[in-house]
DNA sequence: TATTGTTATACTCTATAACTATA
DNA sequence: TATAGTTATAGAGTATAACAATA
């Protein structure tokens, strides 16, 4: 008998949303985007990448990427080059700006994952949808600290 | 050395999004979007469901479950009535015409379910990112099959 | 007063197509 | 002509807050 809730794709996107949700709420005080962070994590992986490259890199649809670039390129993370020998593509860089917000992210990714999959690393993985329910309950345990992440950035918000 | 593309996060977004944009195109025919595929899934799972128990369930935002169920509702997929002994709460059922349509598309999930976890199947779950990796890579033998579905849509369009 | 749901707003994403520039 | 990218548009998503009705 079918039953969504014990479908991977069900167990796939809930956990992939809770995750995006706790890791956006737990970067926006550095005025960063979840979709921005996946660019910046991907250019500092690979650096010189040109938009559709980019965009299959970090499943974000070109068009869409296309603005969100130009957004990241006025907040001077990236930059943005036509290139001399083939100028109808263009090379996607981060600047020095870029490059250190990012390094101040990567850590707090690597925390997030940590947890994330410390419930079964001991155990290992012995069934992907067990597995995935149980990185759903362990996920909640980054409340408290995302919780006071919100709290600072509010109070700063309000200095500001 | 941290990698984006060996994190769980960047893994798990990139087979959901794949599978979801797969399975969109593939019921696209029906006239029906993965959200509500998702509405109408859950509630054949369990049926009389508040609209706050569906959002947590399909982890769909309140405000936006609120706004699909109205256009649900104009398609005759579901009802919602307030209750006599508890009027600030709804409850939302499938329609006979909602079930029957979910009862059409509940194979094709199973089919996608097989055909995503076909390769790991047979020798086991052993490491969770080599897993998601191979669902990835596996996704990709249903396009041919989609691109079929798309076709007789189109078809049936240009008669309307 | 707290809870449940609806509505409004601003912004972002997707899908699609038109368009520009280049190969 | 095909390709890479940009831009425009329509529809739908999120976050957030204001709001109404009810407990």
């Amino acid at each position: 008998m079918y039953q969504l809730t014990n479908s991977l794709p069900y167990l796939l996107n809930r956990v992939g949303v809770r995750m995006g949700e706790l890791f956006s709420r737990r970067i926006a005080g550095y005025d960063v985007t979840l979709p921005m962070y996946r660019v910046m994590a991907a250019l500092w992986e690979q650096g010189d990448q040109r938009l559709g490259d980019l965009a299959g890199m970090t499943s974000i649809e070109m068009s869409t990427l296309s603005r969100l670039i130009g957004t990241m390129k006025r907040k001077g993370l990236v930059s943005r080059t036509r290139l001399k020998d083939n100028a109808r593509t263009v090379a996607i860089n981060l600047t020095a700006k870029g490059k250190s917000l990012v390094e101040e992210l990567i850590p707090i990714a690597v925390h997030f994952e940590t947890v994330a999959v410390r419930e079964f690393t001991t155990k290992g993985v012995t069934d992907l949808k067990t597995t995935l329910a149980e990185i759903y309950v362990s996920l909640g345990t980054l409340e408290p600290e995302i919780a006071e992440a919100e709290a600072q950035r509010r109070a700063s918000k309000r200095q500001a």
